[in-house]
DNA sequence: TAGTAAGCGAGACGGTACGTCGCGTCTTGAG
DNA sequence: CTCAAGACGCGACGTACCGTCTCGCTTACTA
């Protein structure tokens, strides 16, 4: 018995899918699979080699485009720190073509179990970036409504579209949250 | 001229249709126009005449239950107002039907533009109830932001699912706005 | 309980996909069901309606077409009326492009059992009309041979491509199974 | 110039693959290259150094079995030669599997023209057969049409299946066709 | 005896057609 | 003019199969 036969997968395929899935979301064109595995020339089949469906592939191509998103050095203190994390991701978010994506993410796992877990991760690991700046300076807060308040905010504003997301009100939420974890601790 | 010719149109079946959209929605089923047409046994078109798009319907369908969920009258300070309304909203949301419920208006104004417009204004309303509470003992502070975290929270665990939503969770959250609108006063 | 509710099926869609598909088998093009549909201006679920298969649908459009090709009329003999019908029935069915049609017909219902079954009915149908021929001189005599010796030749020979299928030979097969009936009478 | 180098062709991989695509057929199972290359443990490459095509491998794998089936040997006459060779094609032709065989190979040469090159060779090798029987008895007579019409009866009726095919129906065709061959003699 | 070229089983790849599902519209006869 | 039923045009979905390609291994001739 051989440990493994055939050919290999193709992890330029898999990169070639995740762009073309991004590009689709950015450019605000309808994110088929059709349309992803074209762009992407790539077979349909290869698409559900890697994942197990369509969300998935969505979610995971703006998962990667996120992490490097929001600074996590330091400015000298919990408030400039909170302040700088939050306005730079409010800011980010806020813009008109990443606000769509993240709408259809939310809208991917709402129907697809396979998308909710990866949105869960993503989402799980933006909520650790906060909380490591938080724990930085009070280590023994418990920070999980703060956290919660946070990004409640943002993602309540991005899918209802009533009120901004924007530097302003990053800079505004920062400074509440800071002064209620304060007064926690 | 005539005022009125025809056959006029049948409450019951615009109640019927709410009734299945609702079951569909609280049994996880897949809310499709055909489900909801077959379960209240009415005709596709008749959907039609009542509402612009199969969104609308199963927007409507939670509005009716959710106006009148959370206490409004005053039990005698802010603090007490705030957590009876927010426990008992937090409550009644984290039920898992009622929580599948919301999940499935986002997922359906998230594709709808019809039903993103109902949504927006059912949770405007909701919003509205929570500023009424608090212009009640704080008539000149701008409450926006509380209230955006109140909901945001709110939203952002049900869709995530990483944590509860419970009485608990609400009573903290209003003792934390609480404190945080008195600050601001 | 009403006899029937709902649109009654349009008939001038099936006359459209039947259209369709013999331009398209006529043509020599690839007869898609996706090419059927949009060139008939029809969805892909109304020819799913109307039949059961692809291949069916193929079929039945030659069957239309096949139906009214080969005279029957009397030429005041046995010899003469069958010369004129397999005469016909030859040259006919030795076009290209005719029998490219049979040729892609048995292929569909070789892989189709509802196919085979029209197949079966079209041919069926062919033979019938030859035995009327026959019976019209020689009311006794067991033409069940004869007959499929002409449809044999005829379909061996487009199926294999071997041998022309044109009038001639059409005439000199005539004439030997009409001087075998003619001997077993 | 080297001679060769490298691995030899496996001829029982050779083998291996004409054996599953025979039991395929005989099966009535779907006779895909994945089934074939499956079924006889080979790689899909491997058959495809062998054969240009699918239909090319199928046909093959018939051709084999049929050429040593019919006798050639001479009972004395031509009547008698041609009915035991007619018979015994039509009792082997006849039997379900071999039928089926048939009907696959018809299917497969129908849609793929390497192997509608082996199919005319396969025929043409069959009525070569029956050529050298009548020549044997009548070296002057022109027997293509009567050749066409035993073959065309089989295939005709094996292709529709409204009809026998069997010793019976062998030895009356022969009769008649040997009766007809002395009557252009 | 090492080098090298081809064959091997396995299976991923790009592509194309399939048959199904859902949407929102249109059509029918009855009320 | 509304109602229930359901056909319609459209277009995305996820699957199947084709014939090609790539992988690590095996085999056999050549140097």
């Amino acid at each position: 018995m051989r440990a493994h036969t055939g050919r290999r997968r193709n992890d330029a395929a898999k990169a070639a899918i995740l762009a073309a899935a991004t590009d689709l979301l950015a450019e605000g064109q309808p994110v088929t699979l059709g349309a992803i595995a074209g762009r992407a020339q790539v077979g349909k089949q290869t698409i559900y080699r890697w994942w197990p469906s369509k969300g998935a592939v969505v979610l995971e191509a703006m998962t990667e485009r996120a992490r490097s998103l929001a600074p996590t050095a330091s400015t000298g203190s919990l408030e400039g720190d909170l302040e700088a994390f939050v306005a730079a991701t409010f800011t980010a978010a806020g813009t008109p073509e990443y606000a769509a994506t993240l709408r259809g993410i939310v809208s991917e796992a709402l129907r697809d179990e396979h998308a909710a877990a990866v949105l869960a991760e993503f989402t799980a690991d933006r909520r650790e970036q906060l909380y490591l700046i938080i724990e930085r300076w009070l280590p023994d807060v418990d920070a999980d409504l703060a956290v919660d308040q946070v990004y409640g905010v943002l993602w309540y504003r991005i899918l209802i579209g009533h009120a901004t997301v924007d530097d302003a009100a990053g800079r505004q939420l920062a400074a509440t949250i800071a002064a209620q974890l304060r007064a926690a601790s």
